[in-house]
DNA sequence: TTTTTGCCTCTGG
DNA sequence: CCAGAGGCAAAA
């Protein structure tokens, strides 16, 4: 990775306090649209701006340097997304205790931190995660945003070119309207047909924003909510709960995190198959021994997992 | 309750 | 080629 330096104007968010780790949060597998540039910069669109990021590789500590389009300036809102508000020393020093084996994950990957994603993107976003790669997990969901999204304007006259173009999620009422033939075309396959339910699902209910209003109701209430609908079982509940509702205690147990808690605490759940009672089991293991936060130590160690020996960081572009 | 099977499509063995 | 990929739901 070449150094980078970057204009003055640049925003600067100081990490020295409370670290953040801008690269293994963005490559940890939590979000599916975040474009890494050839000088390092991450470009990404939230809801509708566009947030440049960029950090010292592995320097947790150092200042998170920052942009947003076409709105310039919007701190808050780049810290709420980011969740720069987390105490991560606080948590690391909890769960050090709880388990040791945490040590070598904390330490390859402090200041990694769950997204508070909008909620639209993670719903259908992790809708085509069933059964996928995250290679084409991205392509897919990039695809259906540049089909059905509006787009986002980045100036021409910046010093580093975007990797763009931007789009926005595409609204729900949009997703409603789509054509499952398009979506087939652009990777979707037999999950086309359940997004456009989903959404005409989310279209007819009383509320002006459910999914925005289940961030404040309580974590078994929603997983039960979400996994009532057709297409989301209880493996996608949990990745929305944790990803986009501040559900910080979801665990969300797939075929990695089911490994991890089979070795570390479940020995006996090994031939298990992975039924409702099993799933709701190893997600307890690590409630029980993480707490609250939960679903931020499950990724620490789902990220471990994933790159065991490999350089996690994505091939520049 | 648990186990099995089909589902789009791409990729690594 | 064929099995598996950060599943899910229907059927047995």
């Amino acid at each position: 990775m070449m150094e980078t330096e970057l204009p003055e104007d640049w925003n600067r968010e100081e990490c020295a306090d409370s670290p953040f780790h801008l690269s293994a949060t963005l490559a940890s597998g939590q979000s599916f649209r975040w474009r890494r540039d050839a000088r390092g910069i991450w470009w990404g669109a939230v809801e509708e701006t566009v947030i440049t990021a960029w950090q010292a590789e592995g320097q947790p500590d150092s200042p998170l340097r920052w942009q947003t389009f076409p709105e310039a300036n919007r701190r808050e809102f780049v810290r709420n997304y980011f969740r720069l508000d987390v105490d991560l020393p606080a948590l690391y020093r909890e769960w050090i205790a709880a388990e040791p084996q945490m040590a070598y994950a904390i330490s390859a990957f402090r200041g990694l931190r769950i997204l508070r994603q909008p909620t639209a993107e993670c719903f259908f976003g992790f809708q085509c995660a069933t059964c996928n790669t995250v290679l084409k997990i991205e392509r897919t969901v990039r695809k259906l945003a540049e089909r059905y999204g509006a787009p986002i304007p980045v100036p021409h006259s910046l010093p580093f070119p975007a990797p763009g173009p931007f789009h926005a999620f595409p609204t729900v009422a949009t997703l409603a309207a789509a054509d499952e033939s398009e979506l087939r075309a652009d990777l979707w396959g037999y999950r086309a047909p359940r997004v456009i339910a989903l959404a005409k699902g989310l279209q007819s209910l009383p509320e002006d924003d459910w999914l925005l209003s289940l961030r404040s109701r309580p974590y078994a209430e929603v997983h039960a909510a979400l996994s009532a609908l057709h297409g989301i079982g209880a493996k996608i509940a949990d990745c929305i709960c944790l990803f986009a509702l501040d559900k910080d205690e979801a665990v969300p147990i797939d075929t990695h995190t089911r490994q991890i808690a089979v070795r570390l605490y479940r020995p006996d759940l090994a031939a298990s198959s992975l039924t409702p009672r099993v799933y709701a089991a190893l997600a307890e293991t690590y409630r029980s021994r993480f707490g609250s936060y939960a679903g931020w130590a499950q990724q620490y160690l789902f990220f471990a997992e994933l790159r065991r020996a490999a350089d996690y960081l994505p091939h520049a572009e």
